[in-house]
DNA sequence: ACCATTTGACCTTT
DNA sequence: AAAGGTCAAATGGT
């Protein structure tokens, strides 16, 4: 018998009308922040008053986080909600993935989740406030590059089922591209990891993108995890050669290509189109992400807020008198 | 010894 | 059948 529970879609998790509203505040705070960002790069003199470059995108990324927390905290009442139902219809507690593995020498089935959430980001670093376990890596057909496979840490004693695959961006090959799929509903916020330095995720976040230390901070670690190809590796944003590469057949390897990675700075706002293909996945992409990579960073970051705030604006109507109390920070 | 990563085998999807 | 995604034993680092 397998025990081998059949995840339900994620697609399916209900966000209720108030942190509807929330998400829709916060993602027109972060689109407020992009626009003065706007604003301040085009005309760097005679901005005086208004709030710094660094002021402004750790706002824009303060509401990404707040929107994102919002619907993992949606989901994660949502699992709840569905485990209290499911015990008391069968009476039987509900298996958990990693549980009941079959007998040593067969796999039992798993499942893929085809209606996840799922995003995609273009970013130098592979730090994102979470922490990870790699358990793959496979060379995918006309690329150059091997794609890896993450899982949250917490998959096994939180049930998080957020998963992400980090790949060399074949255009440019110093950054990354990361596609999340999935949500958290984890309670690994930054902080479980990084307590010693006492703050909230978001504080922590803030003073991440904001002060970050390339050669002193020692961050405790979020992303001590690699992005490996055989013999060279990465760990943070900081390339590593790998000093035993023993392995002959990756002609995708290049010892220099993560030279110039160190002059980065992490988080730089560069974000391919939010795609949140929860549905029908069959949409054609192509025209929009033309026009996409020809936009400014800062176009992009506004195109996000707005497809985000689409997405979340779809069943009910955005009216500011909504927001008048449950203040989020 | 413990834990994270590596990597080939196994499984699912197209 | 092929490609992509996941598992889990082996391996390596601390």
């Amino acid at each position: 018998m397998n025990n081998i529970i059949c995840a339900e879609s994620e697609s399916e998790i209900s966000i209720s009308a108030k942190n509807k509203r929330m998400i829709m505040k916060e993602l027109v705070k972060g689109q407020e922040s992009a626009t003065q960002l706007k604003v301040l790069l085009e005309k760097p003199f005679g901005s005086e008053g208004s709030l710094s470059c660094q002021e402004l995108t750790a706002n824009v990324l303060r509401s990404f986080t707040q929107a994102i927390s919002i619907i993992n905290s949606s989901s994660a009442d949502e699992v709840a909600h569905r485990s209290l139902l499911n015990s008391g219809q069968n009476g039987s507690p509900v298996a958990v993935s990693g549980e009941n593995r079959s007998q040593k020498g067969r796999r039992g089935r798993y499942n893929r989740r085809k209606n996840a959430l799922t995003w995609t980001i273009l970013s130098c670093t592979t730090d994102d406030n979470h922490a990870w376990r790699k358990y793959g890596q496979k060379r995918i057909l006309n690329s150059e590059f091997p794609r890896s496979y993450f899982r949250c840490s917490h998959k096994y004693d939180q049930g998080c089922r957020a998963i992400k695959q980090v790949q060399v961006d074949q255009e440019n090959p110093n950054m990354l591209q990361t596609t999340y799929i999935g949500i958290h509903t984890c309670n690994g916020t930054p902080m479980a990891t990084h307590s010693a330095i006492g703050s909230s995720s978001t504080e922590w976040e803030s003073s991440y993108l904001l002060n970050f230390d390339h050669h002193d901070s020692k961050v405790p670690n979020v992303q001590d995890h690699h992005i490996s190809s055989p013999n060279l590796t990465i760990k943070q944003e900081f390339p590593k050669e790998d000093t035993h590469s023993d392995v002959a057949d990756h002609k995708y390897s290049d010892p220099n290509l993560w030279s110039d990675l160190k002059d980065f700075q992490p988080f730089k706002p560069t974000i391919m189109p939010f795609r949140m293909e929860s549905d029908n996945n069959n949409n054609n992409n192509t025209n929009a992400d033309n026009v996409y990579s020809s936009c400014t960073d800062y176009q992009r970051l506004n195109m996000n807020f707005e497809m985000a705030s689409v997405h979340f604006d779809t069943d009910f109507h955005f009216d500011e008198s909504h927001f008048d109390e449950s203040p989020l920070l």
